[in-house]
DNA sequence: TGTACATCAGTGAACGCGCGTTCACTGATGTAC
DNA sequence: TGTACATCAGTGAACGCGCGTTCACTGATGTAC
């Protein structure tokens, strides 16, 4: 494993090696998971010594939060993309949820680093109201019977979650699932949970 | 943090600390989440040295083993019980459903070690299997109108496991559940997915 | 019944490793005069 | 235009720690004669 040497920043622009760290420490985990994540091991990812990380973050922690926000800032960006390319307030139910599934699939470490974290980052919530506006807006178009749009955002939420982490890459799946079925499998349980009539 | 002094065992029942070690293995994970399992600390949680784990196991990959096999089958005998204690198959899927998530929220970071290791033990399956058949007999008595239970009982699990996991002690909720609602939340959602009628 | 001995159930010291963190430093780059 | 100097962006060596694993060992317990 040999690293490039990385040139030195000039003055001021020493924020820059910021994100240049905040990305090391998304690839280590992406590549390996969160036990990864050592403070040595993303200093030479990111081509430099372990102490220069000082300079740009308190501790490993704060490295930590910062790939933790830029996760569920993709997140929420995947799941809002995902409601403008829809007009059908179903159609946009159905399309959050399998680009949150998909967001899961395509980074799965990430993903389970990200809910197994502390604290939730204020997009995670941001992520929620996406998915709950949906919802109500399918009840609003009369596509919902939901009496309770509230509980049952959480619902969705919920069995998203569970799909996202339940198959794991690398583990038998309880179930085989065909890569073609995947899709319809999710916008059943999306539209059982959320009431929606098929 | 004095440890009390373990007396050796007798000629003959050195397999007895076998269990001691799953033991302290189980605790630790218990109380402090699945970094917390090193080889060292569970030595010290037994009482024992270090070196005395290696005469029952060949790495702390194996004690971790031993650990998620234990846990397996507690939640399989945990929704088994569920099982035979409802007459009616539809209070039997909720009862199965209401266990499993208890489980979860009893024994919270052993559950989020069960599920992130690699391999599913023989028991998950096992434990699927008491769902999917509790799912079936919903469908031979009439109670639900599922066309593939085998793929609903996969949604129902998807959604108990994401009902497990999705909060976490010591996490702001998303949505602020109260202790009563939770129960019949949990029903809903079952009752949903299994497509059985309220 | 006594005793020599094999076995069993562990221990204690030591190893090399990667870790987080600290400290004094270096050398390039821009700025003041 | 030249030069002294402050600042910036990092580095290298060192620390103490807990880790997994190995090795030679110890002392109690049962067994053979």
């Amino acid at each position: 494993m040999t690293e490039s040497v990385r040139p030195r920043n000039r003055r001021g622009e020493g924020a820059r090696l910021r994100a240049e760290i905040v990305d090391a420490a998304t690839a280590l985990i992406d590549e390996s998971g969160g036990d990864a994540l050592t403070l040595r091991a993303v200093a030479r990812r990111a081509g430099i010594s372990a102490p220069s990380i000082y300079a740009h973050f308190d501790d490993l922690g704060a490295v930590a939060d910062a790939v933790l926000a830029r996760g569920f800032d993709e997140l929420t960006a995947a799941i809002t993309d995902a409601t403008s390319a829809a007009e059908d307030p179903v159609d946009r139910v159905i399309a959050i949820g399998l680009a949150y599934v998909r967001f899961s699939r395509a980074n799965p470490a990430r993903y389970r680093f990200m809910f197994a974290s502390d604290g939730y980052s204020p997009d995670a919530v941001r992520a929620y109201e996406v998915l709950r506006q949906a919802i109500a807006d399918c009840v609003e178009a009369g596509r919902s019977s939901s009496e309770d749009p509230h509980l049952d955002t959480w619902m969705v939420w919920a069995a998203l979650h569970g799909a996202a982490t339940l198959e794991k890459p690398g583990r038998p799946e309880l179930l085989r699932l065909g890569a073609l079925d995947r899709p319809r499998l999710l916008a059943d349980m999306i539209r059982r949970l959320a009431r929606i009539a098929p």
